[in-house]
RNA sequence: GGGGUGGUAGUUAAGUUGGUUAUAACGCCGGCCUGUCAAGCCGGAGGCCGCGGGUUCGAGUCCCGUCCACCCCGCCA
């Protein structure tokens, strides 16, 4: 058979084309053979095709259509003709079909281990293992022209914006903060390792103070910590930093490329600007530092109100300083002891102690402790709470961490039973003025929540030697439907200031010398005033397709015990290879 | 590191208080069929019940261990 291109994709036939002479290629997705004549669905990743082989018009072609294996490759030439009355309303192209004048198998299939369509029901086992056939899904397909589209409409935007493309390396310097490093052994230098970036931060503003202004990367990042749904190994984030910045300033930026994706990519205006919420309020109100807007609901701290309950857990939490805090669900009467102790699990699992609960009937309060609250508190706390006959209340009571954090994980599955976790509604929020650092328990020292280069709010810069803990970060999280979408901060651009934070979070001044040297260094030549952000792309296509996991959008992902089934790796080495390495496993 | 759920034919699942030959659907193989839309009809083949021990006259089923997958906690600046 001729050589000739293909003339169409299986997307593009509409019933303009009827009477014209095609080419075809594309994937046999399906075979009906009715014994005098065979139809045969041939897809690619633009659409399906119908094409239609008849005994009686052309024997040939018909014998070889009618023992086709489904998901064979096949070359089709044909003219394209109108079905009238058997039109199939459900393709775009289903006006036509493709009556075939010959055939060519250019590659037959084995029996597929799972059927090609978008509600699999193959196992991810299965899925993972025979990858280039899940891809094969147009469901999954559509993901990857999506991811391609977001990342063209971001490099659009940051190059309308003036911003450069520039790339940094794979191969870094390890750094003693943070995530866990993935090392690569040095030929060259024995018992010497690189590191892979965990994110390009410290080569950025290295870039700033070379006077590249405005960077942008689509860069990938390595962690080597354990996945999760939306965690992989290796993730891809749109990195930028900016000279001369102020927080406004990028939250402008990153508010104008998010709104530039979302009219590309659903043609909708999002209102701008996005609400902003300090971190202490995300924290008391929703019980986490990314609170799903997409519902109120927020939680409501009653600590005063029971402190002198005769139900023993509230007031003892309230005596050693603790919190209790409620959540009001509405018109819940119908809820059952099920639903609620499904509720108290995920705050135990949440490391609650337990979860209260109260249905606020017409006569009186039911629940786990409603006979130990006196009228007087019942009538505080509804006042308080705002609740009424109807109504449900979750109280947990604990140190403020801890209760807090699990009511607001059964804020969101509470959330999730009313069905106000709407994924095609869109809840952008900034969470800003997050605390500079956090207490290591295990380390005994405190900890840089965003990074160690991230500046603080300039007030409390004098915090730094005597109450670290009370200081402000000019930091800020970017949150999309209760999802850290990025983050970034105004940056340490002077290196006194950055000495005192690497000495506050328990670095020898060695120990920074030997780390971070070159970025001291480079502070003393003239290192403008910058800051950044950075936004993880695989959760951004995630959220816009609307997948449930991170692994429908990274082409080829690892499972949660860190191997790719389809190569099967990690993989051992051959001996020779450690030799050269100089490495030796024990 | 901890908790939870699952693993039975190529695939997805059912399998009762432990008891004859381990079911079904789809797929596969053979046959029929000219308007299907994941075509339909008839027939057939196909099993290390994740793996290793144990209890028992007897284990897919009970017990112990282990591996794999998924979800969550820890962890992820």
């Amino acid at each position: 058979m001729a050589e000739s291109r293909r003339t169409h994709t299986c997307g593009d036939l509409r019933i303009e084309d009827a009477g014209k002479d095609v080419v075809l290629t594309g994937w046999a997705a399906s075979v009906r053979d009715h014994g005098g004549c065979v139809f045969i669905n041939l897809r690619d990743r633009y659409g399906l095709t119908q094409v239609k082989a008849d005994q009686a018009v052309t024997p040939e072609a018909f014998a070889i259509a009618a023992s086709v294996k489904p998901e064979s490759v096949l070359r089709i030439e044909g003219r394209v003709v109108d079905r009238g009355s058997n039109r199939n309303p459900n393709l775009p192209t289903g006006a036509v079909e493709v009556e075939v004048v010959a055939v060519e198998v250019l590659n037959a299939s084995k029996p597929v281990p799972f059927p090609i369509v978008d509600d699999v029901d193959a196992s991810e086992v299965t899925r993972l293992t025979y990858r280039y056939l899940d891809l094969r899904r147009p469901v999954l397909a559509r993901n990857f022209a999506l991811r391609s589209k977001v990342c063209r409409l971001t490099r659009d935007y940051l190059d309308d914006q003036g911003f450069l493309e520039i790339e940094t390396p794979i191969l870094c310097k390890s750094t003693p903060e943070g995530a866990r490093d993935f090392l690569v052994p040095s030929r060259v230098h024995p018992g010497m390792f690189y590191a892979l970036p965990q994110s390009p931060q410290t080569f950025k503003q290295i870039l700033m103070v070379a006077g590249f202004d405005k960077y942008y990367q689509i860069a990938r990042c390595f962690r080597d910590e354990d996945l999760r749904a939306d965690r992989q190994l290796e993730f891809t984030q749109i990195d930028m930093e900016v000279s001369f910045a102020t927080p406004e300033l990028l939250y402008d930026l990153i508010e104008g490329m998010l709104a530039t994706i979302w009219k590309g990519v659903f043609d909708i205006d999002l209102p701008r600007p996005f609400p902003r919420m300090p971190y202490a309020e995300a924290m008391e109100t929703y019980g986490c530092d990314k609170p799903d807007l997409r519902f109120g609901m927020p939680m409501v701290t009653i600590t005063d109100a029971v402190a002198a309950s005769g139900f023993k857990v509230f007031a003892d939490v309230a005596a050693r300083n603790g919190v209790v805090t409620a959540l009001k669900v509405p018109d819940a009467e119908s809820w059952s002891r099920k639903d609620l102790d499904g509720l108290s699990k995920v705050a135990t699992d949440n490391g609650a102690k337990g979860l209260a609960w109260f249905k606020i009937g017409a006569e009186e309060w039911t629940g786990s402790a409603a006979k130990f609250l006196t009228a007087d508190e019942k009538a505080a706390i509804a006042t308080r709470t705002g609740a009424g006959t109807g109504d449900l209340l979750l109280v947990v009571a604990d140190d403020a961490g801890p209760a807090r954090q699990a009511l607001g994980a059964v804020r969101l599955k509470v959330g999730d039973r009313l069905g106000l976790r709407d994924p095609t509604k869109w809840s952008f929020l900034w969470v800003t003025e997050f605390p500079m650092f956090e207490w290591d328990a295990i380390g005994q020292r405190p900890t840089a929540v965003h990074h160690p280069f991230t500046s603080c709010v300039p007030e409390d810069l004098d915090l730094l030697e005597t109450e670290p803990l009370k200081m402000r970060a000019r930091a800020y999280d970017v949150i999309l439907n209760g999802t850290e979408l990025g983050g970034g901060s105004i940056r340490i651009h002077r290196r006194d200031v950055q000495a005192r934070v690497f000495k506050a979070l328990g670095l020898s001044e060695e120990s920074a010398r030997t780390k971070f040297g070159f970025l001291l260094d480079a502070f003393e030549y003239g290192a403008p005033p910058h800051g950044g952000i950075a936004l993880g792309l695989d959760r951004l296509i995630m959220l816009l397709a609307g997948a449930s996991s991170i692994r429908d959008v990274i082409a080829f992902p690892k499972t949660t015990s860190a191997t790719d089934l389809m190569t099967a790796s990690p993989s051992e080495v051959d001996t020779a290879q450690l030799r050269e390495l100089h490495l030796e496993i024990k």
